[in-house]
DNA sequence: ATGTAC
């Protein structure tokens, strides 16, 4: 990226000044190497988003930024509930991807004496891959329960345990869902896709915490070095896929109609208040449901792999949260409580200390902010802050971010020689895709250190802990 | 991200 386009505030925060069509500025969290690496188009993509009707404050860019569909992937920008807009591609493809990570009641010692049988016993028990099924099968009325209830349908199924809720966003269960308004054939690639994790960078690991940063707040999400978590990193399979498909394509339509000039197709939207900027809302909240199922179905299934080899282990959920997706939240803008309709793409909420929709555990320090690395990197947990409100609407980097196309990973790295090298460094990696692993080569992405480091010199959460793999199960 | 080009 040119960064004389820009004007440095400080050292991580840097801006792109609002020139018409802009109506706000683009406010980018980041050091210079990170922004040096970023393509031009992510200024490109926020100053078309900047230039969107209803939109309030600015667009943000998180260190991990890198650009994607129309906007951003770790894009952050909201809009007034009266008179903005909602995009299917301000959301993105894998509608509510997302994080959740357990602790497992268990140290290293526990782990390292049957670690092969534990990675085996997980990658024959958690479908992995492309087009990946499992063996639930939804039938169409039992499909519309799932969309309407979440992870709270899950639990009710038998998957995972009633107090798994209070730990995930919306308890559980995104209001507002109308499973009536997600097409057949988005239903119909899901109907055997639920407990899944999918492909690209999902993954399930087992991991160690190595660091602790922030010992009140460790102690407080319940982690403590040496301790063995299990994080899982994955979204609303083919279902958001397809909802998102279907409303992009929509929503070029409602732009024309509504008479919304767009400097890029894929940045399609529809007004707040239209028909089809609600139908996007109700698609996309049952496609949130969706998402938080299939991770509470993976948690079940991650319990009995452990409880197969580790009958002691007991994996207690410490918070699941989303990083693709369009809430309505209240933010304060020049002093003044307003109502908005937050785009977070590619990046994650982080609520700081006192927020009313955090559980009652954590609400006096502030939320988890899980950040997934690649594999054979870190992870991070880190926690919201309350100079995040003013500075991203509170908001946070999501992972490492792409640095490299999958393309262009494939010609640089062989799936079987990465595994064969992780494992000389103790770092289990199970796939179905050889080429998969390629495409997710750690050197494809940019330094999750790096970026977790800007998103806490910026403010926009702090770090808590450092989590090292054990074992990944790749999708 | 994705039945990785309906």
């Amino acid at each position: 990226m040119d960064t004389t386009r820009l004007t440095q505030k400080s050292a991580f925060e840097w801006w792109l000044e609002a020139s018409p069509p802009m109506r706000v500025p683009g406010i980018l969290y980041a050091n210079e190497a990170l922004l040096r690496e970023m393509d031009d188009k992510v200024l490109e993509q926020m100053a078309n988003v900047a230039s969107l009707p209803g939109i309030v404050q600015a667009v943000y860019a998180m260190p991990d930024a890198h650009w994607g569909y129309g906007f951003p992937i770790g894009g952050v920008a909201a809009f007034r509930e009266d008179d903005g807009v909602v995009s299917a591609g301000g959301v993105g493809f894998d509608i509510s991807c997302g994080v959740r990570t357990m602790h497992t009641g268990l140290t290293v010692e526990d782990i390292e004496p049957i670690k092969e049988d534990l990675a085996q016993g997980l990658f024959r028990h958690v479908p992995a891959g492309v087009g990946s099924i499992g063996k639930i099968h939804l039938e169409p009325a039992e499909m519309d329960a799932m969309l309407q209830g979440g992870a709270e349908w899950a639990v009710k199924q038998g998957y995972g345990r009633p107090e798994d809720l209070e730990r995930i966003e919306e308890h559980g269960r995104m209001e507002g869902a109308r499973p009536e308004l997600i097409s057949l054939q988005a239903k119909r690639r899901q109907a055997d896709e639920m407990g899944t994790l999918g492909s690209g960078n999902h993954y399930l690991e087992v991991q160690q915490v190595t660091e602790v940063f922030d010992t009140r707040v460790a102690e407080a999400f319940g982690v403590a070095v040496g301790d063995v978590l299990v994080s899982i990193h994955s979204g609303s399979r083919g279902l958001g896929h397809q909802v998102a498909t279907d409303y992009s394509r929509q929503m070029v339509e409602a732009a024309h109609k509504y008479g919304l000039e767009l400097a890029d197709l894929e940045l399609a939207c529809a007004p707040i208040q239209s028909e089809e900027g609600q139908a996007y809302l109700g698609a996309m909240r049952a496609a949130i449901n969706c998402a938080l199922a299939n991770r509470q179905i993976l948690t079940h299934l991650a319990r009995e792999a452990f409880a197969y080899l580790l009958p002691r282990a007991d994996l207690r959920l410490i918070y699941d949260v989303s990083h693709n997706t369009a809430k309505l939240e209240e933010h304060l803008i020049e002093g003044k409580p307003q109502r908005l309709y937050v785009h977070r793409k590619g990046a994650t909420r982080a609520f700081g200390p006192g927020h009313p929709a955090l559980p009652e555990a954590f609400r006096a320090v502030g939320q988890p902010v899980l950040i997934g690395g690649t594999m054979g990197t870190a992870s991070y947990i880190l926690v919201g802050t309350p100079e995040g409100e003013a500075r991203s609407l509170s908001s946070s980097c999501h992972g490492a971010g792409r640095a490299m196309s999958r393309h262009q990973a494939l010609k640089q790295w062989r799936g079987k020689e990465l595994v064969r090298e992780l494992g000389q460094r103790g770092i289990i990696v199970r796939s179905p895709s050889p080429r998969g692993v390629a495409e997710e080569a750690p050197g494809a992405y940019k330094d999750v250190t790096a970026v977790v480091d800007a998103a806490h010199a910026a403010g926009l959460s702090r770090k808590v802990a450092r989590l090292e793999p054990l074992i990944c199960i790749k999708g």
